[in-house]
DNA sequence: GTCTATACGAAGATAGAC
DNA sequence: GTCTATCTTCGTATAGAC
């Protein structure tokens, strides 16, 4: 890669990882082929072993790691405000915008990594490390605003299953209801924490 | 198919079924393959599209229908008893039994038919069919032991929702965590709803 | 870094015999 | 109801030129 990369463009290889983590949000790991990720990203077919030389396995690996990345920092972002309720709205908000945009055709990559691990076993690690990080986030955010450390990170796992569950419904349902009673619940669930 | 129908046995045609569902709970839809189909399941390679005229969107769709209607079956059953909360814990362990057994490889196929909808619309109106049902359940069961109405809906998709989410990162983790911290929340939440 | 061409296997699906 | 054979398409992956 060349050192010079003006801000705002993309390398070709930039490009592949983001297009592939698009079109497997949106019809998985197994339906994403070479083909589709080279027409939908422009990249030249050339290339592709240039820069993933593991093949598909890396370049699955490698887009679901970028997909966890980017979740995580739009989390944090939210988790920065210091209310971890107003967060979890901001965050759930994200998904929505995501289902109604696709028109419910797309979930979360990092679900179908998991979901399709069975033959990505670098996704299915990639996987593994977005959810704890997500859960780590949130979990610390928790702590911080009064939460005790005990029912922190389990109340944090709570909350990445349920929109994750939710957001598979909705894609069945074509519809936003599941992640609108989620949230409903989560809320009065983390507002009043008993137990 | 033949009249007579011996107990316990099960046509080429159910095997076929029910063993593409297990394959599809580890592996995903498109990973599943007839072949792999016919292999595991002993049916006959010729009988394929006798049975299954509409090829594999057909047998997919109803291998996801009949897993929606098998898990609701368990979940019935563990409601008859009276306790919600009890048969929640119920649900959970047999869902502990399926990641413990097949180390931590095998999922819910319903899910599954969700993410990978996209090529496959008769599996994704089964998925949402089987939600619907599992939640109109367990909504039932809460309402006669005591939840508000109003509330025992959304109560009831979040339960489906962070179990789904908790078994996704179970398989990503490799670990029975998140489905236990999952249950212990749920079980405070259930038996001290606020709000 | 990108190109074309191609090898090679596996997939779903169909046809026609038994 | 089941068999074998085959068609066609598409997938990943590789080789070697530019």
């Amino acid at each position: 890669m060349s050192v010079i990369m003006p801000a705002g463009s993309l390398t070709s290889r930039e490009r592949m990882i983001r297009t592939t983590a698009l079109l497997v949000r949106e019809r998985g790991i197994e339906a994403t082929s070479f083909s589709d990720v080279i027409e939908a990203s422009g990249a030249p077919r050339g290339s592709i072993y240039h820069h993933f030389p593991g093949g598909k396995s890396q370049l699955i690996a490698e887009a679901t790691e970028w997909s966890g990345a980017a979740i995580a920092t739009g989390l944090e972002r939210a988790l920065a405000g210091g209310d971890p309720v107003a967060a979890m709205h901001a965050f759930i908000d994200v998904w929505r915008g995501v289902l109604t945009e696709t028109n419910f055709d797309a979930g979360c990559p990092v679900v179908a990594a998991s979901v399709e691990s069975a033959a990505n076993p670098g996704a299915r690690e990639a996987a593994a490390a977005a959810f704890i990080a997500w859960e780590e986030a949130l979990a610390g955010a928790l702590e911080e605003s009064g939460a005790e450390p005990d029912r922190a990170g389990s109340l944090a796992t709570l909350i990445v299953a349920a929109i994750e569950g939710a957001i598979v419904q909705c894609r069945a349902l074509r519809s936003l209801d599941p992640l609108d009673r989620v949230e409903r619940e989560l809320a009065t669930g983390i507002a009043a924490p008993t137990g």
